[in-house]
RNA sequence: GUGGGCGUAGCGUAGCGGUUAACGCGUCAGGUUGUGGCCCUGAAGAUCGAGGGUUCGAUCCCCUCCGCCCACCCCA
């Protein structure tokens, strides 16, 4: 046991019984996506760090701590990618997105990775469902995401939810907000938690969303960007919050929501579990970043978009009581004895041929042990097949619900009888 | 990166400074001749997380390491 190998610290295993969940997800964001209009795209599991570095933000903690990266065998400076959007936008300046009928509206749900340590809802790999619209910046674009992720959360019985909104402004009046941050802290910068002392410089923005004891008083009093927006992005906030109203989708403004990543502007959000205090408790979030683009070296072209923690929401489906049942395994188990291989690999086909699952009984067992591997199976149908059946060209098929059902029936008949039985 | 809790068969647990480490679930096999679910019987399965120390003797006491979980930080 101390020698075997195990998962890599932070990832995990999705065995077969949870896999339910998964499914129901995946078939949720398929018509979630669908009635919002939103095309698939997957991009590579890994890129070039750079690509992060100047994208995300090489001032920010998923890519300053958290990143994996590592240099391939021809020497390419590498990440695994710790967050989605950078790829994304990646892919629509290298395939000439901007040709296609604006905005483009995309989703993807892909594996995440970042170097920390692992607790209840964060992980070192977890899967992400991200959506982005690029193209636009039309506020209703803005809340037409914040209601997308709403209409997934609340299709998969999440509730107990709320959205958490704010803006950070454009990059130019932000500058003055942030001079005038600045100010206010200025005086007090010995007294601040290190954290914020080193962010004071770096990512001003960052002192408003400490948590630290000592940071509290200061951030209470700080002047909030929210309300001394310029007239461009107070109008589009206005914009976004009536369309919310208008969904119907409930909402707090959270002047002290900044998000982690450099490249945000105007719209920020998060949905979170209301009696949840925890910060790993947030199931999505994301925002504005009309100036990514440029940064990634393309033409000034505005973007939104959120990513959500999918192994958070399972864990929240569960708590709010979401039970998803695997199902059985298969239709059909075929027990057999002393029949010829052909005769058995034949009949599976002949059933697989016709859309009936099967599963073939391990040879050589006794018809007890087979039968019990048939219930455990959740299999509706046993087929049983021996010498007898062999020899007089029939096969038995049995109700595995009912005690008395078993029928013996020639071979040429059979399979219709299994497909009539599964229907009833 | 910081702090706390925990590591006994696949899973859930018991155990005691001293002969072959126990129980439940699960797995496999039987309970007469080819028939499941319940029940009964049996078997397999654990170098008691790893290494070191104390001791005549350690799964049990001590140290170190590793791993898992929880919280902080941060994020999804």
């Amino acid at each position: 046991m101390s020698n075997r190998f195990q998962a890599p610290r932070g990832t995990q295993d999705v065995l077969p019984e949870a896999q339910a969940y998964w499914s129901a997800i995946h078939d949720a964001i398929r018509e979630v996506t669908r009635l919002f209009g939103y095309r698939r795209i997957d991009t590579p599991m890994f890129e070039q760090a750079a690509l992060f570095e100047k994208g995300t933000g090489d001032s920010t903690d998923i890519v300053e701590k958290e990143m994996y990266v590592f240099q391939d065998r021809g020497g390419e400076h590498l990440a695994l990618i710790p967050e989605a959007t950078p790829g994304i936008c990646r892919a629509y300046l290298e395939h000439g997105m901007a040709s296609w009928p604006q905005p483009v509206r995309l989703f993807t749900t892909h594996a995440m990775f970042r170097y920390d340590r692992p607790q209840k809802g964060r992980f070192r790999q977890h899967t992400q469902f991200d959506c982005e619209v690029i193209g636009s910046s039309d506020p209703l674009a803005d809340a037409e995401l914040i209601q997308l992720l709403w209409s997934l959360l609340t299709t998969l019985g999440v509730s107990g939810v709320q959205v958490r909104l704010n803006s950070i402004d454009d990059l130019e009046p932000r500058r003055a907000y942030i001079a005038r941050l600045r100010d206010h802290y200025r005086p007090h910068l010995e007294r601040l938690s290190e954290d914020s002392q080193r962010r004071f410089d770096r990512n001003t923005l960052r002192l408003l969303d400490s948590k630290d004891e000592r940071d509290l008083p200061f951030k209470e009093t700080a002047p909030k960007l929210i309300d001394q927006l310029s007239p461009l992005a107070a109008e589009h906030h206005t914009a976004v919050e009536a369309a919310l109203v208008a969904a119907g989708i409930p909402f707090a403004i959270d002047p002290c929501l900044v998000r982690g990543l450099d490249y945000y502007n105007r719209t920020v959000f998060e949905i979170v579990p209301i009696d949840d205090e925890r910060a790993q408790g947030t199931l999505g979030g994301g925002g504005r970043y009309d100036g990514l683009m440029q940064i990634l070296g393309g033409p000034p072209t505005p973007g939104m978009g959120f990513g959500s923690g999918l192994e958070r929401v399972i864990l929240e489906m569960q708590k709010n009581g979401v039970e998803c049942d695997p199902g059985p395994g298969c239709d059909v188990f075929l027990v057999h004895r002393g029949a010829a291989p052909a005769a058995v690999v034949g009949v599976a086909a002949d059933l697989r041929a016709a859309k009936v699952g099967v599963v073939v009984a391990e040879s050589g067992r006794s018809m007890k042990s087979q039968l019990r591997s048939a219930d455990a199976s959740g299999a509706r149908l046993a087929l049983i097949l021996g010498e007898e059946e062999v020899a007089a060209g029939t096969i038995v098929v049995k109700d595995l619900r009912d005690v008395a059902e078993q029928r013996t029936l020639p071979r040429a008949e059979f399979v219709e009888h299994v497909r009539a039985a599964l229907r009833a």
